[in-house]
This record gives C-alpha cells, structure tokens and sequence, in this order.
RNA sequence: GGCGCCGUACCCAAGUGGUUAAGGGAGCAGUCUGCAAAACUGCGAUUCGGCGGUUCGAACCCGCCCGGCGCCUCCA
C-alpha cells in the first residue's frame, strides 16, 4: 500500500463486492478472472478463466507502447485500485517504471453524478451527434470547445445549456474568419500584426506548458480574435487576413478547433425542431431552429437576399425588414457589409 | 471508518501568498447602421461556501464546519 496514501488496515474490504473466499488475503486483488457460465473463457492452472482488468490494461500498454512509457491517462476514480494494481504488477512483472507520469481527469457529470457505463447515465459522442441538430462537425466542435473550456482536473456538469454556450462563442470566432476571407483594399494595420500574433502563441503555449491549462489557452485565442477585430476595423490587407486566419488555424489545430473554412450549416441540414434535450435536465433552446419543411436551400436563400438588396438599393426599406424577417423566421441571420452585399449565418 | 476531488459574479470558468480577482456566455448603455446583425467602447464580484487562525499581507497556507461528487482490490 505505497503508492497512494491509504493504510491496508483502513479499507474497508467487501465494501463493494463480496470477498472471494479463495483469496489469501480479502485486500488480494484478481490477475485471473475465472468465468461464469457463458462466458468467454480459457484454459488455466487456475481453471476457466480470462485476464482481470487490470492485467488487461498492463498487456496491452506493454504490447503498444512497451516496458515503460510517457503518459497514463484515466479518471481519478481509476487511481485506486486500478491503476495502483497496474502499477503493481507490472513492476512486479518486470523490475522497471511502469508509466513516467499519471495524468487523472475529473469526472464529466449529468446532474451533479458521474456518468458513468454503470450508472447508466451516460451517452456516446455518436448518441450525442444524433439528437444534436447540429451537424456532426459542428457538433463536434462545440463539445471539443465546451470541454476544453475546463481544466482537465476538475468536475465538468455536461448540459445542453454548456453546449450551447460553446456554439456561442465559437460564432465569434467563425464571424471573424468570414470576415478574414473577405477582399479589401486598406492595410493601415498590418503592420500590428506579426505582434499580436506573436503575443498570442507565446502566451498560447505558456498556458498550455502549464499542466495544459487549456481554459487559458481558449482565453488567449479570444484575446487574439479581439485584437484582430480591432486591426480588421482599421484596415487589414487581403493577405495579412490570410495570414491571420492561418495562424487561428495553426494554434486551434493543436486543440482540435478551428479547422473549417467556415461553419456550414446548409450543406447538411438536419432536422431543426427537435426539443427534446439531451440531458433531459434543460428544455433546449437554440438559435436557428427551424422544421425541416421550412428549411431553406442554399440557393433559396441567396435568391432572397438578392431580392432584399435591389429593395435596399430602391430604399424600400420595409420590403427589405420583410425579406429579413422571412428568412429570420427560417433561422436565417443577415449581416450587411459596409459595401452593400450581405453575408448570411444559421 | 479511511482516502481524494470540487464549491470564485446571473451562468460557465482561470487564478492557489503581494499590481485594479483572467476570459467567455447572458444582460444593460453607447458608437456604427436606413433599421438591424456583427464588431468596438463602457457598466457588472470591496470580494472568492462559513467561521476561526498563521502572516506586514490569504480566494490562495493551517484548523474546524457546511454543501456537492467520488474511491476503498472480480463493474471495466
């Protein structure tokens, strides 16, 4: 009992499970799981039986990653015994370091309870993109942000409400990289630039040094997206934007964030309407939600906006505020540019 | 009974001994706009679950307490 600080004479043992009498010792832990009827099983000194968990786990890091290696990850309710058991053996096994260094998550809770196989609380990234009304990338992306959002240590309350906030500030940074694929003829803040962006990656990667503080590390790439704003409403060429966006792109990469082009939600539409939530602990509200049998096309759309532009052009404003209001009530959200044209967004 | 994690603004969340307690979301006000949207600017915790203590100084260290979560050797 070396590896954590735990006496043998304070567990508690039979807590959960019932001691197996065969044990030399109720704190023994299992190396060979024998079978119940049914069960998947191989012949042994011991009789029928299969490799216990955590000489399952030993086994394959062994197998892929060899004798000693880096990193062990695994949740903090893993630390004891699971992982003080792999540690055992295979020290045991072999008289060397097993893993350099243990890295413990905190739990991703529903309800304030860890989810958990047993608990049955819990859903696949699959189930989660099926009820999501988001395509699968774009979801995707909202639960890569809203997870990152905290400091792998600790508790994370997973909601739709969570969610949702992530796809909320994930539409800032996506505004601003449609604004970067735009054409311009100033450039009276490029030359502010190459500092920002280097201020950013320096403290991007201070943050990340540090036990991957990746709530830090968001919030510098925030920092960076408002300082580019700032720049772009003074004036920024064609190619410092370029060379902007590639340098979100660069540094979200290393989160898994930012890869797309741009959010695009109309070449795959997905069922709006859907307001069953996911957690069932929240009703689900969320902009942009539309039934299938109203949902534009892409080409239905730009008709509509060009429809909306000659009435700006002829100042008839009304018919404007109504072809906005039409497509609002589509989901659809206009955004004027300062040269007349409109960009649009779900 | 033992061991551990968490409790910071309306919500999410950094900070863990010393400048004005990061950042985001929501809200409000202003600039811009035909009006919007986006962007920008400003406002928002004299205070960090509570009470004591240590210290020149504590959200951060110590003690106790309250609340939430987890682990204690065949769930994987």
């Amino acid at each position: 009992m070396c590896c954590i600080k735990r006496k043998l004479e304070d567990l508690q043992a039979g807590a959960r499970v019932d001691v197996d009498e065969r044990k030399r010792h109720p704190m023994d832990f299992a190396l060979w799981k024998s079978s119940k009827p049914g069960e998947p099983s191989w012949e042994s000194p011991w009789g029928p039986g299969r490799p216990g968990w955590h000489i399952e786990c030993s086994a394959m890091a062994m197998r892929h990653l060899g004798e000693t290696f880096d990193i062990h990850g695994g949740g903090m309710d893993l630390i004891f015994p699971h992982h003080e058991n792999e540690i055992a053996q295979s020290c045991g096994a072999t008289g060397k370091e097993f893993a350099r260094y243990w890295i413990h998550n905190g739990f991703v809770q529903i309800n304030q309870e860890k989810m958990s196989k047993s608990l049955g609380n819990f859903f696949t990234i699959r189930e989660i993109f099926e009820k999501s009304e988001w395509p699968e990338d774009i979801a995707g992306e909202m639960l890569r942000y809203f997870l990152l959002a905290t400091q792998y240590r600790g508790p994370l309350d997973f909601s739709d409400h969570a969610i949702n906030e992530a796809k909320q500030t994930l539409n800032g940074f996506y505004d601003l990289f449609k604004r970067l694929e735009e054409k311009t003829e100033s450039a009276t803040a490029d030359r502010d630039l190459p500092g920002v962006m280097k201020r950013c990656r320096a403290a991007f990667c201070e943050a990340m040094d540090d036990d991957f503080n990746t709530p830090v590390a968001l919030a510098e790439l925030q920092r960076m997206k408002s300082d580019v704003n700032k720049l772009l409403s003074l004036g920024l060429s064609t190619e410092a934007r370029k060379i902007s966006r590639k340098e979100f792109r660069s540094l979200g990469n290393i989160l898994g964030l930012f890869q797309f082009d741009k959010w695009e939600f109309v070449d795959k539409p997905r069922p709006g309407d859907v307001v069953v939530g996911l957690t069932g602990v929240e009703s689900r509200i969320m902009v942009g939600q539309v039934s299938p049998e109203i949902e534009l096309s892409k080409e239905q759309i730009e008709q509509q906006i060009a429809e909306r532009l000659d009435a700006k052009k002829k100042k008839n404003f009304s018919k404007a505020d109504e072809i906005r209001q039409f497509l609002a009530s589509r989901g659809i959200v206009i955004e004027d540019k300062p040269d007349g044209t409109s960009r649009w967004k779900r």
